[in-house]
DNA sequence: CATCATGATTAGAT
DNA sequence: ATCTAATCATGATG
């Protein structure tokens, strides 16, 4: 804000009223303003307001003018002969006036629209919480990835990095504005307080001001949120297209992702811990990985013969990683799994494999989370195909797929 | 362009 | 909340 620099200085006055302080100022411009002040005193009420509202600030600039150097101009008004007769009648212009503007102010903000803006930020993590408190929190959680499991393809990294750099403008240009609302806010107090030794102004007055200039920057600011806002809606539609995009994961995701399937194939259901992991090797999202366990589970039971192939690979290879790091327990005594490979674990051409396959693994495999084999038999994981298969009931023997 | 593969979404069940 | 099953929509392939 440069207003205290030189404003827009009415042609310069000639030295005249210098000469002659007791004579009107002629042609000057604050001889135009009070003319026209007066002016108003024939005009409605209405009219009189619309025409203050522009008078104030050219009057506010005339008294700039007059602090910034033409100062004999308000000496001369203060020593004016014709002053208290010009302060009268401005009291009276002030008193008819005053009422109606009090009306305006009560009119004051009906802001659902703000509301509406203001929470739209506050979900969207672009404003923060007002207040602290719990804002550590908040944002804490914001700006952890893994933060919000109901933000699923949102987590993107670059609709985050797009979503902060949205962020830093609104805060940067919220910062402006509040700012430049400030000063304004003293300069035209300053002013106002300067101009009640030539016209009545009230505290009141002043405040009204104030609220005046408040609500003229709160519209500001409301268009910054609601374009924020404009820009957020354009970024989450670009990434919700962006999510319905399917993009293949890579061979290193789909390979993470097999070889834990196969591997545990009588029970794939990964666990929370497995789930972040598998994301962690495979470098996609928990969700992701949730998402492919769910396909693949329902596809290779639809159609197993299909996998078969795939399976031969992913459990010889698992298989060579288990005699690694062989584990005690079950592995030992139903080594089927991996061992099998060489014939094929899955069903290769008739059901009857399949079916040992499946046995084998009914012996090995606990429950999945809770549901377990109640699932199971209910979704018709292996349990479906296994009916001679059921274990003895003993889930403390079941370790190999719990221990991931 | 047809077809298949595959990641994502959805409804409904538990 | 997670799972299944169905479905959608797109990428890959021929």
């Amino acid at each position: 804000m440069d207003a205290p620099q030189r404003p827009p200085r009415p042609a310069p006055p000639p030295p005249a009223p210098r000469r002659s302080p007791t004579g009107p100022p002629p042609g000057s411009s604050t001889g135009d303003v009070l003319q026209q002040i007066m002016a108003i005193t024939d005009q409605s009420l209405d009219e009189a307001q619309a025409r203050l509202a522009v008078l104030i600030p050219a009057l506010c600039i005339i008294q700039l003018g007059i602090s910034h150097g033409v100062l004999y101009t308000k000496h001369a008004l203060n020593c004016h002969r014709m002053k208290p007769a010009l302060f009268s009648v401005l009291c009276e212009i002030k008193e008819k006036t005053v009422s109606s503007i009090r009306g305006i102010q009560e009119e004051g903000p009906p802001d659902a629209q703000l509301l509406r803006l203001d929470n739209m930020l506050l979900a969207e993590g672009v404003s923060r919480p007002k207040k602290q408190g719990r804002g550590a929190a908040a944002a804490a959680s914001a700006a952890a990835p893994g933060g919000r499991p109901s933000d699923r393809g949102l987590e993107h990294s670059g609709y985050r990095a797009k979503l902060s750099q949205i962020r830093q403008l609104y805060h940067s240009e919220l910062e402006k504005y509040e700012q430049a609302c400030r000063e304004f806010t003293r300069h035209v107090t300053s002013l106002l307080q300067e101009q009640s030794r030539v016209r009545p102004v009230s505290p009141m007055e002043i405040a009204h001001m104030v609220g005046v200039i408040h609500s003229k920057f709160n519209s500001i600011q409301m268009q910054l949120k609601q374009s924020t806002c404009e820009a957020v809606m354009t970024l989450r539609a670009r990434f919700l297209d962006a999510r319905r995009k399917r993009q293949n994961f890579s061979k290193q995701a789909t390979e993470v992702l097999n070889e834990y399937f196969y591997s545990h194939l009588s029970n794939p259901y990964p666990s929370e811990e497995a789930k972040e992991e598998l994301a962690r090797r495979g470098g996609i999202s928990v969700s992701q990985v949730s998402n492919w366990f769910g396909n693949k589970r329902i596809r290779y039971k639809k159609n197993m013969r299909k996998f078969q192939e795939e399976a031969t690979i992913y459990t010889a290879k698992t298989a060579v990683d288990a005699t690694e790091v062989r584990g005690p327990g079950c592995q030992a005594s139903c080594p089927s799994i991996s061992h099998s490979s060489s014939s094929g674990p899955f069903p290769l051409t008739g059901p009857r494999d399949a079916l040992v396959h499946l046995q084998t693994l009914a012996c090995l495999q606990p429950t999945p989370r809770g549901g377990g084999l109640l699932a199971q038999a209910r979704g018709g994981w292996p349990g479906k195909q296994m009916p001679t298969a059921s274990p003895t009931g003993n889930p403390s023997s079941i370790t190999s797929d719990a221990s991931n």
